[in-house]
RNA sequence: GCCGGCUUGGCGCAGCGGUAGCGCAACGCUCUUGUAAAGCGUAGGUCGUCGGUUCGAUCCCGACAGCCGGCUCCA
């Protein structure tokens, strides 16, 4: 990043007709921007423009250059594979991608052949050079790339959905080397002056991805890249993607024996060991007594219906191929349930309801069953069978704004007591444009989603729109947290809805003895327990408070003399509800230091001659630091706070 | 589901057309004195599954399963 303020420049009699590179003068500069539009460095300004550095590592500066990037790709490909078409290749997060069509799928060799192509091409400091071209000039230069065609004939349509058009002009960028034209591609640009200006790039990955995102179209190789102002941002971004692996909840499940997916048993499917298990339980207690202090009552509900209950409830027509296939028996088919809505329905439907009973709060982890695409599969994070802390809420509709807000303030609170404090909101919506799934009308649609949209706003968090995202039956807003190394995670869902109330013919009796429709309000504070388990395992990286820890405390002798000394602490420890192991095994001290560590075990209690005669013990932290000498008394009442806390 | 890659003892990895090794872990023995790995020994694998090619397959080919990276989708 620039450590100073961008040069900005008005430009006089004098500067124009020149460069805004030359009005510029400064170093350190990847495009500028002219009255407020980025343009190449090489843009001929006028009296009276307003010009401003746009520095390498600023935002607009690395897209540019990671869009760059992409270019110097696309023609090291189509040296490398002659014949290969283009797709698209924008910037992204953190770098650039470009989708190809080659005659056959790219192989780690490729990528290697294709990187050192792309560096000899910026050796060449090609020009970039831009020319602008009529529709029909363009069309008939790139006849035989037949996805650029297609693309100028979108030009305008949906400008954000690509870099190649859009604007008031279409351009080309050729690539010069002298006078020469080496390689020219559809762009809307800008770019870097030349090739040589991208200060360090690395090849990531090959993938395939669907022409303009759509499963329909045509599928196409995309190459992934990383692009940076300097070779040392580079380093630094490849260290923390290095570091990301590290906490990667799937590694760090086997190594500290948290949890794991037998084949046997099938994908998506997890199996929780004792000490994964530990922190599932704590996080379910937790969570359960938060729910009845918040008005909640604990239900229980199976993991099967017979299928009449799902077509009630909408899901047979409309989620029939995010469920399990059906199982017969009796003559009845049964579904593996996919959501646990319509089974609270009938609690609420068990008998008459009375307006003094509402808000009537349901809550349960209610277990079910999805049929994810066997591609989405991931970890804890995408699984075919989960726990959701579930709980439904009907209300009047005029109760229906305080309880969203109720829910959200009870969901950040419980986000926080877990460590995660940073949180932005999205409001998922219908997409007008398929009606057919979605169910309800218009205006009850309008006023569920003006409902959620105003208690979203009231939070104050960022509010991020996503259109065509709400569920079949109403609109949700879902609160995204981000975790210690900035990556976001969909957790909680409040979702409002008026149709399954009709469905089921749920009602209460009103105080003029009317019978009226409550609505519902669905909540997932966690989303699902195993997802949260694995957010939360990347999120500490494994080493979780100590109210989580699975193992709170080793104790350590410095001797097998002074085992007896640790069980008897231990014992008292135990007494406490602390979970505490003693390492009594024949290893040396150091051997389990390093395995408590390696464990990352929150306290580390170390006894010798020295802590003996003085009825004391050493502590050691999982960060290394060590605190000796400790009374046993003190000793103990330090770890019972410290959980009791949980901090 | 789609495209590509991968699959060798509990974990991490070698290897190779002539039926397998290493480190850690496990087990045994001898050790154990202050903050991240004591030494020696023992045991453990029909090389994911099923077919095919071959005199012979862990190795080559195919199908299936699982995993990994993306796309699409999603709590």
């Amino acid at each position: 990043m620039s450590e100073n303020p961008p040069v900005t420049v008005r430009v006089d009699s004098a500067g124009a007709g020149k460069t805004a590179f030359e009005v510029l003068g400064v170093k350190d500069t990847a495009v500028a921007r002219v009255n407020g539009a980025l343009v190449d460095l090489a843009h001929v300004v006028a009296e009276g423009d307003v010009v401003e550095q746009v520095p390498y590592g600023s935002e607009d500066g690395r897209n540019v250059l990671r869009h760059s990037a992409a270019h110097v790709l696309a023609q090291a490909v189509q040296e490398l594979f002659p014949g290969t078409l283009l797709g698209i290749g924008p910037f992204i997060k953190d770098g650039f991608y470009y989708d190809f069509l080659p005659s056959r799928p790219f192989t780690p060799e490729d990528l290697v052949a294709i990187e050192k192509k792309m560096s000899d091409i910026t050796r060449q400091r090609q020009r970039f050079s831009r020319r602008v071209v009529s529709e029909a000039d363009a069309s008939s230069e790139l006849a035989h790339e037949k996805f650029k065609i297609e693309l100028i004939g979108l030009k305008g349509a949906a400008p954000e959905e690509s870099p190649e058009v859009g604007g008031a002009e279409l351009t080309i960028y050729d690539n010069l080397v002298g006078d020469a034209t080496v390689w020219s591609d559809l762009c809307r640009g800008p770019h870097l002056p030349t090739t040589r200006d991208i200060p360090a790039f690395k090849l990531m990955r090959s993938a395939a991805a669907y022409w303009r995102g759509d499963q329909k179209n045509e599928q196409l190789q995309r190459i992934y890249g990383t692009a940076w102002e300097s070779k040392d941002a580079l380093k630094e971004h490849l260290h923390l993607l290095e570091e990301a692996e590290k906490r990667d909840h799937r590694k760090l499940g086997v190594e500290l024996d948290l949890f794991s997916f037998p084949d046997e048993i099938g994908s998506g499917l997890v199996v929780f060991h004792p000490r994964g298990g530990v922190i599932k339980r704590e996080m379910e207690d937790y969570v359960r007594a938060r729910h009845l202090a918040e008005g909640f009552h604990y239900v229980g509900t199976p993991h099967i219906s017979k299928e009449g209950l799902f077509h009630t409830s909408g899901h047979l027509p409309y989620y029939a191929d995010g469920m399990f296939p059906p199982m017969e028996m009796e003559g009845s088919d049964y579904y593996l349930k996919a959501m646990n809505c319509p089974m609270h329905n009938l609690i609420y439907k068990s008998r008459g309801r009375s307006y003094r009973e509402l808000p009537l709060r349901y809550f349960e982890f209610g277990s079910v069953y999805r049929n994810e695409p066997s591609g989405v599969i991931h970890g804890l994070t995408r699984v075919r069978g989960f726990a959701q802390d579930d709980s439904h809420s009907y209300c009047t509709q005029e109760q229906a704004p305080d309880e969203v807000k109720h829910l959200l303030t009870f969901v950040l609170g419980l986000l926080k007591d877990f460590g995660l404090t940073d949180f932005y909101l999205e409001l998922s919506t219908r997409d007008d444009s398929k009606p057919d799934k979605f169910v309800g009308s218009d205006e009850d649609w309008a006023t569920a989603t003006a409902v959620l949209e105003k208690c979203a706003q009231e939070t104050g968090l960022e509010l991020v729109p996503d259109p065509g995202g709400a569920a079949f039956y109403g609109p949700k807003i879902s609160v995204q947290a981000r975790d210690a190394i900035g990556r976001t995670w969909q957790m909680s869902t409040v979702q409002y809805d008026f149709n399954q109330p009709a469905g089921f013919e749920l009602e209460y009796q009103a105080a003029d003895g009317s019978r009226q429709q409550p609505v519902m309000i669905h909540a997932a504070k966690f989303g699902s327990i195993e997802r949260f388990i694995g957010v939360l395992t990347e999120h500490y990286a494994g080493a979780f408070p100590a109210w989580l820890a699975p193992v709170q405390v080793v104790g350590i002798p410095v001797h097998s003399d002074y085992d007896g000394y640790l069980h008897d602490l231990a014992g008292r420890l135990r007494s406490e509800g602390i979970r505490v192991e003693v390492d009594d095994s024949d290893d040396r001290m150091q051997k389990k230091i390093r395995n408590a560590q390696k464990q990352k075990v929150p306290y580390m209690l170390i006894a010798g001659a020295e802590d003996i005669e003085a009825g004391a013990v050493s502590f050691r932290f999982r960060d290394g630091t060590q605190d000796n000498g400790i009374p046993v008394d003190d000793a103990i009442a330090r770890i019972v706070e410290a959980v009791r806390a949980r901090t």
